[in-house]
DNA sequence: CTGAAAGCGCTTACAG
DNA sequence: CTGAAAGCGCTTACAG
């Protein structure tokens, strides 16, 4: 009933071989193309990609697994790795892990099973930490998250530098117990919390830091506790954009005046960061860039596996608003 | 070098119908069934789906094709659906159509061409009135939108109601020069439209609709052009999220005070609408529920698809806050 | 419960 | 340029 090359061929009068090689870039007259694409259209035929991907043994299909969907850093960041895929005849097969390493190994071994050309893949720390180079059976690129140094291809921002860039301007605009909040589970945090630790040092004033899973409830939980004790901060570095929401939102419900009571500043440059009162000061990502790098790591080591490990790292843009005082 | 499964059965010392039935739900005994265990493990093995998907002519796979995976709409309910999805034991392809047409027709064939057991599916205006029952070869369940009465399968919003809500609560605020700006490509824009001007009859009222493109930019665009006109409207009815947040835009760029000078009253609870200050009414829309309704039907129509056609009709929740001065 | 054999729908050497 | 034939890695009647 569903009509196959074979159907084709019959209509065409010419055997399937030719039929496939007039579908694909095979050599084929220009008389027998044409009469095979008459008989395409005739009989409605569609290629069962199943066959043909047995067959080739080449699924044209790259994985993008990634930690949070409804991030728009993630969604960005896909939207540019599905432009790149499709513009190189690739599909992609998006996941997403909400942070949870089971279903990190979940989706790691579905990619297997797909036998995907390559993946990419924002891991958490614990699972970056522990796969060595020779666990994962596919080309990856690691994005966002790096994981330890020298062991997989990366693109990543420059964390250390962003963070130190919003605590030079805290400084800058007189506050000194600025606090740090960080997500608990992405190495990317850990080295936006480095960054932050050593640029306080640098102007000798004390770090103070605490973690939380890095969506906006938790952060706001951790903040309205934190926000009312006796010593809290006079402003807050925070990791992401969903830590900054959930921040802004305990300022708030404790009537905290911002920037005059609390400064705030954070990563990720939602639409929605300009729309509050007052703006928010964040670090800006370059997400199209990030994914348009990585799959350019990601062909490049699906072109030649034994070529070193290559680390991309991008900068930030700081954009200073009212929440800063700026 | 990759390991089949006649690798397996050869580790095992069994036949690789043994191993294969081990692996689903076939009839093993215990003691062959551990052996196969066994060898999975030492051997690594990892079934190609490509394979399985050829040989048993099953995919155990759903398409998910979405406007726009920006909108936050859009991700809530295709986190629901892939967890329905996935409780079933099938992945799902997710595809974004941008509001195109020709990548409407592109992602349709894409799920010909994989095979897929079923597609939930949000189509253009375009495309939904192009399309009879039998132009699509798989089962369909549309979502948010539903096309011409009795075609196909879906689950939307009640729009009509909801757009009569807001103009009652605007109505009853004191306001009556209000506007409605909707989106220019869906049939749920039109139907926004259509409860928005039937309510604003009922009031004795003069609606005036104008439609934009289903973006921030171009609705602020036509914000700022249409608030600047001497008849300007005192409220405006925006008919999804991104509408809403360039219409809250193009207000604060011409200093106008909201709800005062300007009402605003919108769909889709997000995050940031509350955020903002004043706060925006909105229609909140029961996005997991669309998500897994939508997966009831389709299957219950693979199951069975020769029932009659049938539509879910969910109720928004309206949230009345500042803009509108409640 | 188990195995030998056929075959899902394609693509690709191999000959011509 | 074209066709006949083999085979990708599985699953599933068919016998036993």
């Amino acid at each position: 009933m569903t009509v196959g090359i074979r159907d084709v061929a019959r209509a065409a009068g010419v055997s399937t071989a030719t039929v496939s090689r007039a579908l694909g870039k095979g050599p084929v007259s220009e008389a027998l193309r044409a009469q095979v694409d008459a008989a395409v259209r005739a009989t409605g035929y569609r290629p069962n990609l199943s066959a043909r991907r047995l067959r080739s043994q080449t699924t044209q299909t790259v994985g993008l697994i990634v930690a949070d969907i409804r991030n728009p850093f993630f969604t960005g960041v896909s939207r540019a790795v599905e432009d790149a895929a499709y513009g190189a005849g690739m599909r992609v097969i998006l996941c997403n892990t909400d942070e949870d390493t089971a279903r990190e190994t979940l989706y790691l071994r579905l990619m297997e099973e797909e036998r995907v050309s390559g993946v990419i893949f924002a891991p958490t720390r614990a699972t970056a930490e522990a796969l060595g180079p020779g666990d994962l059976p596919f080309p990856t690129v690691f994005i966002d998250r790096a994981g330890p140094p020298g062991l997989h291809d990366s693109v990543v921002l420059d964390n250390a530098g962003a963070s130190a860039a919003l605590v030079d301007h805290l400084v800058a605009q007189g506050y000194s117990r600025i606090g740090g909040l960080f997500g608990s589970t992405s190495s990317t945090a850990r080295e936006r919390r480095d960054g932050y630790a050593a640029a306080m040092a640098r102007h000798g004033l004390d770090a103070r830091v605490r973690a939380v899973l890095p969506n906006a409830e938790a952060a706001e939980a951790g903040c309205l506790s934190w926000l009312a004790e006796p010593e809290r901060p006079d402003a807050l570095v925070l990791s992401n954009g969903q830590i900054l929401m959930g921040a802004f939102r305990a300022a708030r419900g404790l009537s905290l005046r911002v920037p005059t009571d609390l400064a705030l500043a954070g990563f990720d440059n939602e639409p929605w960061t300009d729309l509050v009162d007052p703006g928010l000061t964040v670090v800006a990502q370059p997400v199209a860039e990030i994914g348009a790098q990585a799959m350019r790591l990601l062909f490049e080591r699906i072109a030649d596996p034994d070529q070193p490990v290559r680390k991309v790292t991008l900068s930030g843009r700081p954009i200073f608003r009212g929440s800063t005082g700026a």
